[in-house]
RNA sequence: GCAGUCGUAGCUCAACUGGUUAGAGCGCUGCCCUGUCACGGCAGAGGUUGAGGGUUCAAGUCCCUUCGACUGCGCCA
C-alpha cells in the first residue's frame, strides 16, 4: 500500500492507509495500546484496540524510536477525546497490522525533549539521534528553505552559482591552512580554502559578473561558540558596481528573508543603519555593536551596516617576525580604498587615514559578514603588496594569477561574504552555531559521531611519499 | 598556547565541614491496568564517582598529574 505522509491523514479519514514512521511514544494500557507515531510532517495518535492477541503482542515488541510500517484505518476520535489545539489532535490511526521495519535498541538520550540539556559530548557522539528531535529538526530544515530562498533570489537576480574547488593553494597571512598531501608531487600540498576570495573575483574577469555559491570555508584555528574549523559563507561577487550596490542588494536581500521565514521576528530599522568603524570603537567599544533596543526581545533583529574602517595598520613585529613591512591591512588587501583616498594609496601619503571600501553587516552584537569593493588595477593592487612589503618574487608566487589577470580585461568589482552558519544561529535564537550544522565538531575539531582526525595506513603514508616524525609541541 | 567552569547510574541531577551500605526523577526489566496523551499502580535491576597517583584512621569531597566537554582570551586577511 503506498505509504501516506502523517501531515496529510486528516485528509483520509475513514479510509484504511498505511504510514512508515518511527514510535514517539507508546502508552500501554493494558488491553489497549496507544502511540505516537511521527514521520517528517508530523506526529499521529495510533492506538491498538483490545480483541486481536496477534497484534497486541506484536506492539507489546514496540519500544521508542523503532522504525515502523503501519496499516490502519483513519478514525475521527470520540469528541471527548479530542485534543484541542493539537496537529492531528481530532483524528487517530487504529492500527490493523505492524510492520517492525529496524527495531531500535535503548536510547543513549531522550530524543522528545530539548536536547540542549543533554551534554555535548553525547549528543555529538550520537548526532543522528540528536538531529531528531523538534528542535533540530526545525533547524537543519529552516537552514535548508533559506538556502533555496537565497539561490532563486539570486538566481532570479541574475546571479550564477559557481562551485570553486576545495583543492587549492595555501596563501601566506590570513588564517592557519588545512593542508591535504598532493600524491602525484611528494613534498607538494594543496590547501583547502579559507574562503573563495580570488577564485570569485577571477570569475569576473571571466565575465561571469554576477556569481554567488554557498562556499565551504575551512580555517585551522581554535574554535568558539560562533566559530568552527568548517562553515558555511554565503559568497558573492558583482561587477560594474559600487559599495552602495552591494550593500542595498544585501539588504533587500536579508529583508525579504527574514519577512518570508521569519515574519515573528521585527528588524529594529530600516534602512540599516550605517556607523563608521571610528563611532562604533569610541561608543560601542568594538566593531560589532549590539545596537538592540531591548536586548530581551527574542524576537528582534538590529542590523547594522560598519563601514569607513582604516585599510592599514602597524605591524607589531616582535608579534610576528614573517611579517615583513610596517603595515598590515586590517580586512582584506585585495579591497580598494574609498575614491578620496585613491590618490594617497598610489602616492602612499598618510597611509594610516587610508580608509577603505570594506563593509561589514552586523547583527546583534555579531559580525554576519563582511565585503569590499577590490583593487581591480594591476597598479593600485601592487602598490598595496609594497606598502605590506611583500617581496616582488612573493608577490609573483602567490599573486601573479591575479595581477596578470588584471591585465586582461577585469571590471571594477565588489562583493561580500555571509557567515552563513551564524545567520541562521541568531534567526533562531540559538547559543552557538553547532545547533544548526548538522554535523559540527567539538571546540578542540574533533568529530565525535566519526571519530576523526584519524591515523592513516603506513600503505596511505607511503603512497604520499610521507613519513611521520611527531615532536611534541615546545 | 593560556584561563575559567564542569565530569557521580543509560539521561538529568543530589550527596553539609572529609565520616556508616553513594541517593532521587526519568529511562530500563517484570507483573497489573479498556480511552491514554508527562497515562497510572506494584516490584526490581542498574555505580571502576572520567583515568592514574598522593594526603588521611577515613576521599565523590582535599592535593598533583592526565583525559574529555563547554565558555572566553590569544589566534581567526
Amino acid at each position: 500500500m503506498k505509504r501516506v505522509y502523517i501531515g496529510e491523514l486528516a485528509q483520509h479519514t475513514d479510509t484504511t492507509v498505511s504510514i512508515g514512521a518511527w514510535v514517539h511514544t507508546k502508552r500501554n494500557q493494558g488491553k489497549m495500546v496507544f502511540f505516537e507515531f511521527r514521520d517528517m510532517t508530523g506526529k499521529v495518535q495510533g492506538v491498538v484496540l483490545p480483541g486481536n492477541e496477534n497484534l497486541k503482542a506484536q506492539a507489546d515488541e514496540l519500544r521508542d524510536e523503532c522504525v515502523v510500517e503501519i496499516t490502519g484505518i483513519i478514525n475521527k476520535r470520540p469528541l471527548k477525546n479530542v485534543q484541542v489545539g493539537k496537529v492531528n489532535g481530532d483524528i487517530e490511526m487504529v492500527v490493523e497490522s505492524i510492520s517492525l521495519l529496524n527495531k531500535a535498541e535503548v536510547l543513549p538520550f531522550p530524543i522528545a525533549s530539548d536536547t540542549r540539556e543533554i551534554g555535548e559530548d553525547v549528543r555529538l557522539t550520537y548526532r543522528y539521534l540528536d538531529l531528531r528531535s523538534e528542535r533540530m529538526q526545525r533547524n537543519i530544515r529552516k537552514r535548508g528553505e533559506v538556502l533555496q530562498f537565497v539561490r532563486n533570489y539570486l538566481t532570479e537576480e541574475k546571479f550564477t552559482e559557481v562551485e570553486t574547488p576545495l583543492l587549492t593553494k595555501s596563501t601566506p597571512e590570513g588564517a592557519r591552512d588545512f593542508v591535504v598531501p598532493a600524491r602525484l608531487y611528494p613534498g607538494s600540498f594543496y590547501a583547502l580554502p579559507q574562503s573563495p576570495q580570488q577564485y570569485k573575483q577571477l570569475l569576473m574577469t571571466a565575465g561571469i559578473e554576477r556569481y554567488f555559491q554557498f562556499a565551504k570555508c575551512l580555517r585551522d584555528e581554535d574554535s568558539r561558540g560562533d566559530r568552527q574549523p568548517e562553515f558555511t559563507q554565503l559568497d558573492m561577487e558583482m561587477s560594474f558596481v559600487e559599495k552602495e550596490d552591494v550593500m542595498a542588494l544585501n539588504e533587500k536581500l536579508l529583508i525579504e528573508l527574514v519577512s518570508k521565514h521569519y515574519p515573528e521576528k521585527r528588524i529594529q530599522q530600516i534602512p540599516f543603519p550605517h556607523i563608521s568603524y571610528k563611532d562604533a570603537m569610541e561608543k560601542y567599544g568594538n566593531d560589532r555593536p549590539d545596537i538592540r533596543e531591548d536586548k530581551n526581545d527574542p524576537n528582534l533583529l538590529a542590523f547594522c551596516w560598519i563601514v569607513d574602517f582604516p585599510f592599514f595598520e602597524r605591524t607589531d613585529k616582535s608579534d610576528n617576525p614573517d611579517t615583513f613591512g610596517d603595515w598590515t591591512f586590517t580586512h582584506n588587501p585585495f579591497s580598494r580604498p574609498i575614491p578620496e583616498h585613491m590618490s594617497n594609496l598610489m602616492e602612499k601619503k598618510n597611509i594610516e587615514d587610508i580608509i577603505t571600501s570594506q563593509y561589514d553587516i552586523t547583527l546583534n552584537g555579531y559580525e554576519i559578514g563582511g565585503g569590499s569593493i577590490r583593487n581591480h588595477e594591476v597598479g593600485a593592487l601592487m602598490t598595496v603588496f609594497e606598502i605590506l612589503g611583500y617581496r616582488e618574487e612573493e608577490i609573483k608566487t602567490n599573486f601573479g594569477h591575479m595581477l596578470t589577470a588584471f591585465s586582461l580585461g577585469t571590471p571594477p568589482h565588489g562583493g561580500i561574504a555571509w557567515g552563513f552558519d551564524r545567520l541562521m544561529m541568531l534567526l533562531h535564537n540559538e547559543p552557538n552555531i553547532r545547533e544548526v550544522m548538522a554535523f559540527p565538531k567539538t571546540g578542540e575539531g574533533k568529530d565525535l559521531m566519526m571519530q576523526s582526525p584519524s591515523t592513516i595506513s603506513d600503505k596511505q603514508l607511503k603512497e604520499l611519499s610521507l613519513e611521520l616524525k611527531l615532536k611534541k609541541h615546545v
